[in-house]
DNA sequence: GTGTTTGCAAATATTTTGCAGTAAG
DNA sequence: CTTACTGCAAAATATTTGCAAACAC
């Protein structure tokens, strides 16, 4: 049997948040903004819930490279993203899921979701370069 | 001024461990590989030695998804990966790099690298379904 | 009232750092 | 000889777990 979710001011205030930030939040982004509206919340929280929304499948969380941390997108429309080499900054793109999409079988496998992830140097850090001290 | 590398029994131990496996080893898997070799090295050795490679263009880390850990590729040929959502096996397949290789240039970005992450099930974990527990 | 969720403190796990000794070139 | 590398111990981070109290329904 399957759990049921409750509707918690928790969980609220996460959900509110992620859907009022068009960014991709790490664990420590949630905490302390939601912390802001609701500064009793523990961190423990905000690791279950993003867990729980994952599964429900209301948010997703990118693959990452180490070191960039676990972050979250609340964005359910179907894209990819662009990430700064230097900076660690992350913008949905298309990348081209569409074309990939048709190969649904592979090696047997079933596949539930590709990730496309393109790494680069943006702009920003283009000009000022060694900057890498930045977010 | 570039420092330069020095070829160290533990970088050649850890080389070697990479060329030979076909897999995308994880930090520990390395340090377990390596040990039996080379009893007395440390994982400190490892982490440094993989940042050091990585720098060098020599292995890959994929992003992956938290609590999967680091992964690393020795695999220098353009490829992507197939991952098993249950447990965690990683496969290289053509997911269609080619395709998408076209666009170069997104956002003001200089483009380095694309990588694309396929998640399913794999045909083990399928019959054995809820085999959560093994890797 | 019952079962889920929260938040604390502590346990684990992972990664980084400082440093002295060792080895490579 | 000089500089980079290793490995230890400790520090810093990140994540998970056990549990009692609080809350949702």
């Amino acid at each position: 049997m399957e759990k049921k979710s409750q509707k918690t001011v928790q969980r609220t205030a996460i959900l509110n948040y992620l859907k009022n930030s068009k960014s991709h939040p790490s664990i420590k982004d949630i905490y302390r903004h939601v912390s802001e509206q609701l500064s009793t919340i523990s961190i423990v929280t905000v690791y279950n819930t993003m867990d729980l929304l994952k599964k429900e499948g209301l948010v997703f969380e990118l693959p990452m490279l180490h070191g960039e941390g676990r972050r979250f997108d609340p964005n359910p429309s179907l894209h990819d993203h662009l990430i700064c080499d230097t900076c660690g900054a992350i913008i949905d793109i298309d990348a081209g899921h569409s074309v990939l999409s048709a190969e649904k079988q592979q090696h047997g496998f079933d596949i539930k979701k590709i990730c496309i992830n393109v790494y680069g140097v943006c702009p920003r850090c283009k000009s000022g370069e060694d900057d890498t001290a930045l977010n």
